[in-house]
DNA sequence: CCCTGAAGGGGATGGATGTT
DNA sequence: AACATCCATCCCCTTCAGGG
């Protein structure tokens, strides 16, 4: 018996004599390959999976029989000439699903991530996908990214019927997970690593986007950390490296390595990492690909914004440095309001993600500010004082209200966390500074409200964060009376589809507050950086393209890590 | 119709691995 | 260590298409 047989005695069921190559490949001229990835054998997951798989659909045809008898047509798929182990599971990966999230990517989720060609796509997925590990990887880590989207539909699944919101939820889940583990698995029969190509690098930036999405934060950076390290062995920070290859790839490569370094800054923020990426190549080019501009600008200000916040912020934002001062971090907020134009050129979606960045990144500078004790409350600069939170939250507030809620929905989490990140950081402000209300046309307390409002009205976060915002709220701000939203529409479950929603009229189950037990700031202001320090002085969310970071980090360090619904973890 | 060869279903066998 | 379970290989056999 031969260790392994080629792939094409193994579709043949012959006998393989092994080699290259082998005697059946070569007496039926056939190309004789070896791809084929082995799975892993023993039992896995709970134990008698086959037996209690064959109890069940036992069970179900019993109870189908009585009513009808129709003959069973649910086996005819999966006909694919492969060879079984790398066969597509129609099941999780049907052709529907591949189109579907290949649309609703280049619908929704382009603008932010310029980084694939929708026509080279689609070529792979019809030549490539069955042929090269690499692409089917790809592609299937595109569409488990899709599928833990709040908007995207589980394709193939009837909408309606017998569909309540958590059974969209879980199979959308289960479906992104399997499609996980596929790629995870394939993968290991590749020597991707030393032998890295662009789809690689693609591949694990998905990754680390479906992990940032389902909260699982320590796999969510040993993938970004993949693929920055696969762009630096690629070459990707190397100018020269763009002229040999062919131009749409090229301008592709050049935009997916600027994506990785703007979600990079953005995840070391929220995390206290390092950066490995760093501005060594030319910018993307606005004129490159028709009908492109107006992204490719929007991304050029992301860019833009992000920038600043180099080895030398990160630096000193995870202590690694302290050698900062009063008038280097008011040129970073000046830089930071300069990085945009009066008017932005870009789309409604991406605006979206440049305002709230903007602001979270001045947050995130007032924060390094205050924790360095470098605030007074009397500089002329509004930025080193410290009431600037609340001019940020005004800003924000008014950039985010011309917004269509779309807008602000496609970047999931993400971006719910930085708008959670200055709450929280306004609330701190509310409750620490003393404020001469009558400076404010509005009530700092009124932004606050209107976090609490767009916050719960926004799919795809409510439920994790406004809880904690709630918490964080009436901890620190006792006196502030039950700060319920008016008009708090019901929250509507973040990952209904929203062609099944209005069936799903149960509406969400308001989360209370849970007794988070939040250590208030409770030092005096002649000592601000005590106040604040365990205000996130880093943690909090920033915003990714990808849909920004997270909670826990925008939490004072002290608190207790919380559980937010089970579900996913 | 028969002959031939390919396809592929069924299943024996045995290796690998998780569970007890 | 014994056992259960899963998976891969490959033999055996039936089916079927194409040529005569």
């Amino acid at each position: 018996m031969v260790r392994t047989a080629c792939d094409a005695c193994h579709r043949r069921k012959v006998r393989c004599s092994g080699g290259q190559p082998c005697a059946n490949c070569s007496q039926a001229t056939l190309t004789c390959t070896y791809h084929a990835v082995p799975q892993k054998k023993g039992p896995k997951g709970s134990r008698a999976k086959v037996i209690s798989e064959l109890r069940e659909t036992q069970r179900q045809t019993n109870r189908h029989k009585i009513r009808s008898y129709s003959p069973d047509s649910s086996f005819d798929f999966n006909t694919s000439p492969l060879s079984p182990m790398r066969r597509r599971n129609p099941d999780v990966l049907s052709q529907q699903m591949i189109d579907g999230c290949i649309e609703f990517f280049f619908r929704h989720m382009y603008p932010t991530m310029p980084i694939l060609h929708k026509g080279r796509l689609q070529e792979k997925v019809a030549r490539e996908i069955d042929q090269s590990i690499e692409a089917y990887c790809l592609i299937t880590s595109i569409c488990a990214f899709m599928m833990i989207q709040p908007r995207m539909s589980l394709p193939g699944r009837p909408v309606g019927v017998r569909t309540n919101s958590d059974d969209l939820v879980s199979g959308k889940f289960t479906t992104a997970s399997s499609l996980l583990e596929e790629v995870l698995r394939l993968r290991k029969a590749i020597d991707y690593i030393e032998n890295p190509t662009l789809e690689s690098v693609q591949t694990s930036l998905f990754l680390f986007a479906c992990y940032f999405g389902l909260d699982k934060h320590n796999k969510a950076w040993y993938h970004l950390r993949e693929a920055t390290t696969l762009a630096q062995i690629v070459g990707m920070q190397d100018e020269p490296s763009y002229l040999s290859t062919d131009p749409v790839e090229s301008i592709m490569k050049r935009r997916l390595y600027w994506l990785l370094f703007i979600t990079e800054r953005a995840y070391a923020l929220q995390r206290h990492h390092p950066l490995t990426l760093h501005a060594t190549i030319e910018l993307p080019n606005p004129d490159e690909v028709p009908g492109d501009r107006q992204i490719i600008n929007g991304f050029l200000h992301m860019i833009n914004l992000f920038r600043p916040f180099d080895d030398t912020f990160i630096g000193l934002w995870n202590k690694a440095r302290n050698d900062c001062s009063t008038a280097w971090l008011a040129q970073l907020q000046q830089q930071l309001s300069d990085a945009l134009p009066p008017k932005l050129n870009s789309t409604e979606t991406q605006a979206a993600d440049i305002v709230t960045s903007q602001q979270w990144l001045r947050t995130m500078v007032w924060q390094l500010s205050i924790t360095n004790g470098y605030l007074s409350s009397t500089s002329a600069d509004s930025s080193m004082t410290f009431k600037y939170p609340i001019e940020i939250a005004k800003h924000l507030m008014a950039d985010v209200r011309g917004l269509p809620q779309q807008a602000l929905e496609v970047h999931g989490i993400g971006l719910i966390e930085k708008l959670f990140d200055v709450a929280c950081t306004v609330t701190d402000v509310i409750a620490c500074v003393p404020l001469d209300s009558s400076i404010f046309e509005i009530g700092p307390l009124e932004y606050l409200n209107q976090f609490l409002s767009l916050i719960s009205n926004l799919r795809g976060g409510g439920s994790r964060f406004l809880p904690l915002l709630r918490a964080k709220i009436s901890e620190n701000l006792p006196s502030m009376a039950t700060p319920v939203p008016k008009a708090v529409m019901p929250i509507k479950d973040e990952y209904v589809d929203e062609i099944a929603s209005p069936l799903s009229t149960k509406p969400a189950p308001l989360v209370h507050p849970s007794p988070l037990v939040i250590r208030t700031a409770t030092a005096s202001l002649s000592d601000p950086s005590l106040v604040f320090s365990d205000i996130s002085p880093g943690g909090s969310n920033a915003s990714t393209p990808l849909g920004t970071p997270t909670v826990a980090a925008a939490i004072p360090h002290s608190m207790p890590r919380i559980q937010f619904d089970g579900r996913y973890g």
